[in-house]
RNA sequence: GGUGGAGUGGCCGAGAGGCGAGGCAACGGCCUGCAAAGCCGUCUACACGGGUUCAAAUCCCGUCUCCACCUCCA
């Protein structure tokens, strides 16, 4: 069974063979750091990071480059706005979503690439497409030329002529097609000096979409393996970013992945619409490995609607997977060999199928909490693998340092607190032997006040904090 | 106007011609001194109207509703 992606260019669901065997390159689309990261953006940073995942168990080694965008129009504006440099207001916010990341256990690209780290390869892919016909420059503005370039559409199937062309009458006049689009941008009077550099063409920044042609050209190659990024870059970012690096003579992206919407009040949470749920905020509320559940079970094309409910619903089917692996490691212990169920991997392979994928880590479960019930510790080494394995590849496993890391782990305290808390559940037994009831659950509620969960199973009492 | 996507049981969320994904909630049972956790069982759904087929949630035609992109957007 090999490895299927959805390849938005085609349509269609097509096996993945990496460019050169045994590596797999993939670009995704990052953020352009114009404010602080909502779920949305998360998601779709998740997404890409269980497709990474999967590629590496493939026995891929995979090179994945995450771009940041650090100077736009809306980045200058909104600096403007807070009365602070552009490059700082970019800066905080580029922070802002390396922790969102990081604090949602999304591993670290091979390399982060920022655009204005980038300008000579921008302005040299600029001046091939110059030469080729592709582009022309007006008074300073370099344009890409889309009449020029018959391909142009081919991503999202539109045809030029059905565009709607673009509102920026004031610059209409200039184009030599309305739907052409703004390679390179002249300074404007006002704009700060560190907001532009010299050209051949006159001082400037880039347009949106020519960094990651020339930023994935420089790390990736001509032609890589995997494009990704959300919905609503396919028009016009991508279809723009393809159209300047192919008739720039780059083959480009073999496949195009792109994640769907998270969804607020049945709306496409976006900072525009101002229906966004923070992650710094959401956080707050819900464990990030409970956000990272939320985000990792429904399949990646599919929209989700950001809901309290729903994410209260993720919750609890997580704490259910966490409170087996806990309980099956105490008794098996954290060093059993891990490893994969077929179905797990048949789902996996399908197109990224996590939802399939976490069903087969609730079976797994179930079997393994019949096996803790009978004592089959075979069997429950088995379960605890297969679970452990599975929530790896999805970035979930409770074990796992970066999930255990939450919070103050001093151990020396955690030691203590377990003694203080096994006395006090010793004093219960004692009092259940004595058929001392009373005695027995007015020390369980006392616990419980405290915050910790008290269960009795067939090799004694356990403790946990209350979640 | 053009290009895409979606409508599934109380809820979330998969699937995509026949075999009840999974989770949450609820209810019943087992286990337990009582709980908790767990296990077993119950709730047989696919927007609407036609059609194809031995068989349709799944394919075809039509209708309705919603969402997205074509301007910045994960």
């Amino acid at each position: 069974m090999t490895l299927r992606l959805h390849d938005t260019a085609a349509r269609a669901v097509r096996d993945f063979t990496p460019l050169r065997p045994g590596q797999a390159s993939v670009y995704v689309c990052g953020l352009t750091v114009q404010g602080p990261p909502h779920v949305g953006h998360v998601r779709a940073a998740v997404a890409f990071d269980v497709l990474r995942r999967w590629l590496t168990e493939g026995g891929l080694e995979v090179t994945y480059v995450r771009n940041v965008t650090d100077i736009d129009d809306k980045i200058l504006a909104k600096a403007d706005e807070h009365g602070v440099p552009w490059w700082a207001w970019a800066y905080t916010n580029e922070l802002a979503c390396t922790r969102a990341y990081d604090v949602l256990g999304v591993l670290p690209p091979t390399y982060e690439p920022r655009a204005t780290g980038h300008v000579p390869d921008m302005v040299a892919l600029v001046e091939r497409l110059v030469e080729r016909g592709h582009a022309y420059a007006v008074d300073g503005d370099v344009y890409f030329d889309v009449r020029s370039f018959p391909e142009y559409g081919a991503l999202t199937r539109q045809k030029v002529e059905d565009l709607e062309p673009a509102a920026d009458t004031d610059t209409d006049d200039r184009k030599r097609d309305p739907r052409d689009f703004a390679l390179w941008k002249a300074v404007k009077p006002g704009e700060p000096d560190t907001a532009s550099w010299p050209t051949p063409w006159g001082r400037g920044r880039p347009g949106w979409h020519l960094e990651c042609s020339a930023m994935a050209g420089r790390y990736l190659g001509p032609t890589f393996d995997i494009h990704g990024g959300g919905l609503d870059l396919r028009f016009p970012h991508h279809e723009n970013e393809q159209a300047q690096s192919r008739a720039a003579g780059d083959p480009f992206a073999r496949y195009w992945m792109h994640n769907g919407w998270v969804t607020l009040g049945g709306e496409k949470m976006s900072k525009s619409l101002g229906n966004t749920a923070l992650v710094d905020e959401v956080v707050r509320r819900v464990r990030p490995v409970e956000l990272r559940y939320y985000l990792v079970a429904p399949h990646y094309r599919s929209t989700v609607e950001f809901t309290d409910a729903a994410l209260a619903e993720a919750g609890a089917a997580y704490r259910r997977i966490e409170s087996f692996v806990q309980r099956a490691a105490e008794r098996a212990g954290r060093d059993t060999p891990t490893s994969l169920p077929a179905a797990f991997r048949e789902a996996m392979d399908d197109d990224l199928g996590t939802p399939a994928a976490v069903a087969v880590v609730h079976d797994a479960v179930r079997a393994g909490n019949t096996a803790l019930a009978d004592g089959d510790d075979a069997a429950l080494t088995e379960a605890l693998g297969a679970v452990r394995g599975m929530l790896g590849v999805l970035g979930l496993d409770p074990l796992d340092p970066h999930w255990a890391a939450g919070g103050s782990t001093d151990d020396r305290l955690a030691g203590v607190t377990d003694g203080l808390v096994r006395l006090a559940l010793e004093q219960r037994q004692a009092a259940r032997a004595r058929k001392d009831y009373a005695a027995a659950d007015a020390l369980r509620d006392q616990l419980t006040a405290l915050g910790v969960q008290v269960e009795d199973t067939p090799q004694g009492p356990r403790w946990e904090l209350t979640r």
